[in-house]
DNA sequence: ATGACGGTGTGGCACCGA
């Protein structure tokens, strides 16, 4: 059982390299971010010959957020329920395996911009809302991943200069904090249940270089609950598609659970 | 301190991302 999750950056220009990803990668489900398509536009009929029914969150522009599964999804919650949030950063859907269900909770973080700006203050608004909302999500299904772009590096060895961005946006006390009650909640940061490479990022700008001289940020994430943990049995950055042709700023992270 | 790159919109640059 596999689960990943990849920002792609416009679905428009990057699904054929999410095809060719599916292809090398067949995974049970894939949580995608940043569609930047509306509903209508979204490609079901393309996914379904390759193997993947969807549910979809999409927006106009900006945000958008789907999740692509071999099996069949149910119980689908578009946005933190409750809230008033104008934006499609969240998708969850529960999905039938081996295990039992699987809940998963597909969200596309607020970036914030600037620590004082309007953004910043979204964004804190925007994590409370999500850790409240998770609380009563992680007791009603205790099988619980969320996985997704935080706009988060959590620590100091999850950035390419810890102490030159100290305190800016994906570095601040404030998001770190939130990423900590997160954990608070019960659940685990997958990828740091393994030995990994130093320098592990999940994100490089695409100016001056910087998946040429790995000047990243380890920002895509995938939390597993407390039930779920003993199942891990391994997390990755795949950084291959960096390497592609007109790639996404952000590389696809897995995680594998024992059938 | 700024912009550098890339995507989108109805564009001739502005806005946003991270």
């Amino acid at each position: 059982m596999q689960i990943a999750t990849w920002n792609i950056n416009s679905l428009t220009v990057r699904l054929p390299q999410v095809l060719a990803w599916l292809s090398a990668n067949p995974v049970d489900a894939l949580c995608l971010q940043e569609l930047k398509l509306s509903d209508d536009k979204f490609p079901h009929e393309t996914l379904r010959e390759a193997g993947y029914e969807a549910a979809v969150f999409g927006q106009k522009t900006y945000n958008g957020v789907a999740i692509l599964s071999r099996r069949p999804l149910h119980d689908v919650v578009r946005n933190v329920p409750g809230s008033s949030d104008a934006q499609a950063r969240v998708i969850a859907a529960t999905l039938e395996t081996p295990g039992g269900p699987l809940r998963l909770v597909n969200g596309y973080f607020v970036n914030g911009q600037a620590p004082g700006s309007d953004k910043f203050t979204y964004k804190m608004q925007w994590l409370q809302a999500l850790q409240d909302w998770l609380r009563a999500e992680l007791a009603a299904h205790p099988r619980l991943v969320l996985l997704g772009d935080f706009n988060v590096a959590p620590e100091d060895r999850d950035s390419y200069d810890p102490v030159g961005l100290a305190g800016t946006i994906h570095h601040t006390a404030e998001e770190r904090a939130h990423f900590q009650a997160l954990l608070a909640l019960g659940l685990h940061d997958a990828y740091r249940m393994f030995d990994q490479p130093e320098k592990s990022y999940s994100w490089w700008d695409y100016r001056m270089l910087g998946f040429q001289k790995n000047r990243g940020l380890r920002i895509d994430h995938i939390l597993v609950s407390e039930a779920l943990r003993p199942a891990v049995r391994a997390c990755a950055i795949d950084r291959a598609p960096r390497k592609n042709p007109q790639p996404s700023d952000h590389a696809p992270v897995t995680v594998t659970f024992a059938d």
